[in-house]
DNA sequence: ATGAAAGCGCTAACAC
DNA sequence: GTGTTAGCGCTTTCAT
């Protein structure tokens, strides 16, 4: 470094002007003077300084992304997706942990207001007065959290539910529960009102809300009680951390899963290929997301006159994975059922 | 955003300098100007902007992450470690993914050099040349890999695999198998070394070393077998991942573990306590690694004439964490064992 | 097609 | 203790 603007000028003979756009503008510039500043650029190894750019231009060609929390697979993912995206179009992408605490999300995000030309906020817990501030300050994308006049990025999470549900239901299921997240949850909001619109759909179907839980190992292992208590042979947890906490706690009290239980997850996190028995879970694409995310990101930074009336949200349909975890209702299966029928088809989520 | 230095001297009555004074040394500064200033900036919402500070100064409050893998949990928990630290010193952090690719490092870690004060390598791929390059552009700071001459910290890799040893030796077993990572993984290979020098050390066990297996679950199957055929009592694996693909494959052959054969993994990631049995594995402090390497790097970048003499790799310690996949060799356990013996007490790495 | 020059917003001597 | 001023490295009119 410490090589500038002035030392290429210098080498290549010619002005800084002309260095400058004979690399922001090429086709301003007359090929052979273009080639004798890029010969110079080489020689020199010559980075503009993006500090000054940015100085100069207003835009700094860096984005924020900020995460509940960077340990959690789901926003690892969506990190990655996004990240590579970024690098490609030739953007920096500054990380943001809040660590899952709502009042820092809007503290990061106004730091971060000054050095990036747009956020990504992740599943944002704060609260929609915050949200709109926020928005009204910089470009930002709500992304797995949608928000009536602000752009955002979710998963068709009632496409989720419904899938698993009717997944479910073939295999002969009567009575169902349903193992919640945080009812802070957005996410969660939109999985009951799925959950329940199926039970109004299906009335000869049992489907029992079993209430919140953490989303965590604990919550499910929280959850495997009440669950069993509900009478239900089979259980949807909220995500494949609750689900793999049903797994254990059934396994404590002697029930096997699936062919006394089924248990289905979400998310398609690592994890749910390595329990036993594997989960089977609903695929969301959270690479896919991390990257259209940015895209939409960039997108709105480049053209800065859009109209509320523009379509804002975007919904990503997930994909039903079949696993171990679920089986035929028990009375189907005639008892004993010695083998984990496991398959690992996938199957695209057909509704809707 | 649009509010500069000159709103806020014009508000406060005050000329620029003063204004930047009164933030960036307010004991520089007369009290009553001082809350001036400070009124018109909270009236006004000012901040700095960054780029015109970083232009200003030379230094750009950032740095850089460089990752294999950030969803790789062992990464993304460094990431976070590293964000926490580096946000609570006012410095922001730029993520960038290799996608396990040694040139990427390379291009991305030069890229970076123009936009922050330093970079974290994260387990770097690349060469002992290339590393050597992008250290004497920038500050650098190697995070799972050390090199002379450049500043590091690691895992203290040979306590890992002597406590691991310790542990299943106290347990009866004299047959103990290695399930290695990849032959190009500096950590791995600082365990073999550490296994080579147990093995020598004590002539009464036989030590196998099973060979090279991607540090996956697939990488674990695929070491399965291999551990079965040494005729082994207890395996080590290179990483928790390995160890859950290990447990696959021994359920798939009927072995139950631990009764049948124990398993040890390390890194002590979320996964290793949600299988079954829970993994037996080492705890290295992997948040930690990630704000003591912000540390180490800003002191890097704070003190410049530094002394190659300058003692520049630390080691952080593991702790053992021992579950229930590892239990008492099976010609001392009388066969049938029937529960598995869970404890989740922690020990630290005594030995060293 | 190219050059001169005026900023971009801030910091850091240097005066007073 | 405070103000003046000269950059930091680049982009971008505006001339030529």
């Amino acid at each position: 470094m410490g090589t500038t603007i002035h030392d290429v000028a210098k080498i290549a003979g010619v002005s800084i002007s002309t260095v400058s756009r004979a690399i922001a503008n090429p086709e301003l510039v007359a090929i052979a003077t273009r080639e004798r500043v890029a010969l110079a650029v080489q020689k020199l190894g010559y980075r503009p300084s993006p500090a000054a750019q940015s100085l100069s231009t207003g835009r700094s060609r860096t984005i924020g992304i900020v995460v509940p929390d960077i340990e959690n697979p789901f926003f690892a993912s969506i990190v990655k997706g996004a990240q590579a995206r970024a690098r490609a179009a030739g953007y920096a992408v500054i990380i943001a942990d809040s660590d899952e605490d709502a009042s820092r999300e809007a503290e990061i995000a106004t730091a971060l207001a000054t050095q990036v030309d747009g956020i990504l906020l992740c599943s944002p817990r704060c609260s929609v007065e915050v949200l709109r501030t926020l928005a009204s300050q910089q470009p930002v994308l709500l992304i797995n959290r949608a928000l009536a006049g602000l752009h955002s990025l979710t998963f068709d999470n009632a496409s989720a539910i419904q899938v698993t549900l009717d997944h479910v239901v073939a295999l002969g299921h009567t009575t169902i529960a349903l193992a919640g997240g945080p009812p802070s949850s957005w996410s969660h909001a939109r999985r009951l009102e799925a959950f329940r619109i199926y039970a109004h759909r299906h009335p000869d179907l049992q489907l029992i809300e079993l209430g919140n839980f953490a989303p965590t190992l604990d919550g499910g292992i929280h959850a495997g009680d009440h669950a069993i208590a509900s009478g239900a042979t089979a259980v949807i947890a909220f995500n494949d951390l609750i689900a793999v906490g049903l797994l254990d706690l059934f396994r404590q009290r002697g029930l096997r899963v699936p062919e006394d239980i089924s248990v289905a997850g979400c998310d398609n996190t690592p994890i749910s290929a390595l329990v036993w028995p594997a989960l089977t879970t609903v695929d969301l694409p959270r690479l896919q997301m991390g990257s259209a995310g940015v895209d939409a990101l960039l997108e709105m930074t480049d053209s800065p006159g859009r109209t509320v009336a523009d379509q804002r949200n975007h919904e990503l349909p997930g994909s039903l994975i079949v696993r171990g975890s679920t089986g035929p209702a028990p009375h189907l299966s005639g008892g004993s059922g010695l083998g984990a029928r496991r398959s690992d088809s996938m199957r695209p989520v057909g509704k809707k």
